[in-house]
DNA sequence: CGCTAACCGAGACGGTACGTCAAGTCTTAAC
DNA sequence: GTTAAGACTTGACGTACCGTCTCGGTTAGCG
């Protein structure tokens, strides 16, 4: 957060003179790799493609970004998406509907899939970028935690719940359908599913 | 399963002489293709190399799989991994506990966790090969989905159950931790992940 | 020419039993040969083109003939054309004129003229074939250095004459214009060439 | 003539950034191509082998000849061979006898010989690359061609000449002699061709 | 207000792998 | 028991990107 901050967090760029960074380069790379996920899919994505795309050169991208997943990462945080919601209704059957039935609304954002299961695929592919992703992943799967931990203080849930798993009952069906891509997801399923992990989280 | 079969099962390849097929070249390359997964991954493995490594012609390679998906698919199916267990003890909790601490133990065979998270990469990379992983994942969903009938004939689980939703219940928080490696899938968690399942499913 | 005979010219085929060649594939072959001749040119003509359009196996085509040269010369001389000219006018003028009035005739075969320049082309590649080649040539050379050793006999030119370089002088002119193509052969120019060729062999 | 040149002279390459094309990798593709044509003949001589030969990235070579047969003619015409005589002795029976006896001095230098027959040959296989060669021929046609117009000034040769035969007269036994190779090129007998050839052309 | 550092574009470089194609050899089945 | 079918090894093809590397030419800000 913070700053305007570059894709990197440089914790100090410590300027002393030359040329500023072009605002204009970085937002027409950002686009253009956008648009050509939207197009063509991740694996297609290239980043000479990207470069060429929004004319400019090769090296800018290299300069900035310094892989493919990074890219469309950055891509995705600040051109597709722009907030995650973190819902507080009070009560965790709440939030976690609301929670759920937003994410399964990316079925309605085709783009935002394909950034998704590509930046998953590169994960599997590149462990330097697994690390990158399993961060950001990290950082929503809090968001979920500290649901159940708000949950388990108001005494919805037990307090002996294995918290790692109950987050894993929400996100894994979720990448599951995203990724395999048998079934579709559904909005409006978010709130039987809550229902069935709660009973299960609560025990007999 | 039929017969020893080809890589791509030909209904019926119609043989009229000719040389016939070198089943030393297709050990060859499904063994080359299993080590280099093991020693550098999917993402590293490239036809070339597993052409190269086992002193087979490129073409050769070509001949019998038509991408890289497809090789590492059948390198995973009939030298990594040999038989799918299908588990009847009686209850839905036995099978499904069999079942997953199964599934979870794959965690020793870091070989076949790399090519199952290369397959699945693969699958978001390249369309074509997403068809033929989704029906090989179908495959296994269907053993799931048979327990769980059978559980619902023994009255274990409610008639009205969501079986899409409850097969997914059981492999998406599975691939979820496989995929993203945030935490360790654990044999011994099997069982307690089963009841909390079997509590969500029965409903309140 | 002997018997039904394949090809190469084999001493004494001395069949002792087995399968008998197949007359069809000969001729399917050949004729696949002049029609890929002409439809693409020599370059583009292949022999494995040529079987698959034959419908004949690869290893066919190769068992009966041993280059692409050797196919080509033989789809040549046994589909494309059929005989030499060889003029007896009683005057050398005529016979020459009619010699190479006929040879600028090619021109009208556009086949012919890509074939002849293909063989060339391979004799410059391919050493062995070379030498099939230069001794084609030669039994043209022959028919042309016959008429002008008639013509010395009758007193039409001098005995000094240089054959070599005189039959040169028809043949290199010819070949020249083919193999270039700066400018068309036509056979309306013959009797002209055939004047200012004897006004030089004749002398001062 | 001009500059220093690049292969394919482009009239202005009009520089605006991006690296200097390196002199090192193009001398050494050049002298590669010339070595290896030497050593294994035109048709044995590939893009690849001369990639690997020169220590150079195969992509490299492709940037800058497009086909195999300008990178021959380019190193034949930068590496092999300097330069084109244009003699001018007064009389067209002495700049004949000098270029002539020019040409069939190639019997000196295996290497020139080897090359001019490959490009030849490759000038029948590739339209693409024979419209390149038969330009580069048509330049030293002219060279004739003027030394003949020369002469019919001179009143040495009449003005009703056919100079594109009589030009196809001295190049057209040169390259047969050359391509056919059923004779040697000697030197010394250009004299004698060329008074032969005067004789013609004169008329009776 | 000129220096200077960092930017930007262009694009060549050595690489690697791609997927295709044809060459020519070898083994099996058919006649 | 020869011929024909077809899988095999080999190796070059030409293409596409990779990531690195010069270049020439801006464009701040600092001094």
């Amino acid at each position: 957060m913070a700053t305007k901050d570059s894709p990197e967090q440089n914790p100090r760029p410590v300027r002393t003179g030359g040329r500023v960074r072009s605002e204009d380069a970085r937002r027409a790379v950002l686009d253009a790799a956008a648009e050509l996920l939207e197009a063509a899919g991740y694996g297609a994505l290239t980043i000479e493609g990207v470069a060429r795309h929004a004319n400019v050169a090769k090296s800018t991208v290299y300069r900035w970004w310094k892989s493919k997943g990074a890219l469309v990462m950055d891509a995705y945080t600040h051109t597709v998406v722009t907030r995650v919601p973190e819902p507080d209704t009070g009560t965790v059957a709440g939030d976690l509907t609301s929670f759920i039935s937003d994410l399964y609304r990316i079925s309605a954002y085709p783009l935002r899939g394909r950034a998704l299961r590509g930046l998953m695929a590169e994960a599997q592919l590149d462990p330097a970028f697994a690390e990158h992703f399993r961060q950001w992943v990290q950082s929503r799967r809090t968001v979920v935690t500290r649901m159940l931990i708000a949950a388990i203080d108001r005494d919805e849930l037990p307090a002996d719940l294995d918290l790692e798993h109950a987050t894993d009952l929400v996100f894994g069906p979720f990448w599951y359908r995203l990724l395999v891509g048998h079934a579709p997801l559904d909005p409006d399923q978010a709130s039987s599913h809550v229902a069935q992990l709660l009973n299960g989280l609560r025990g007999s």
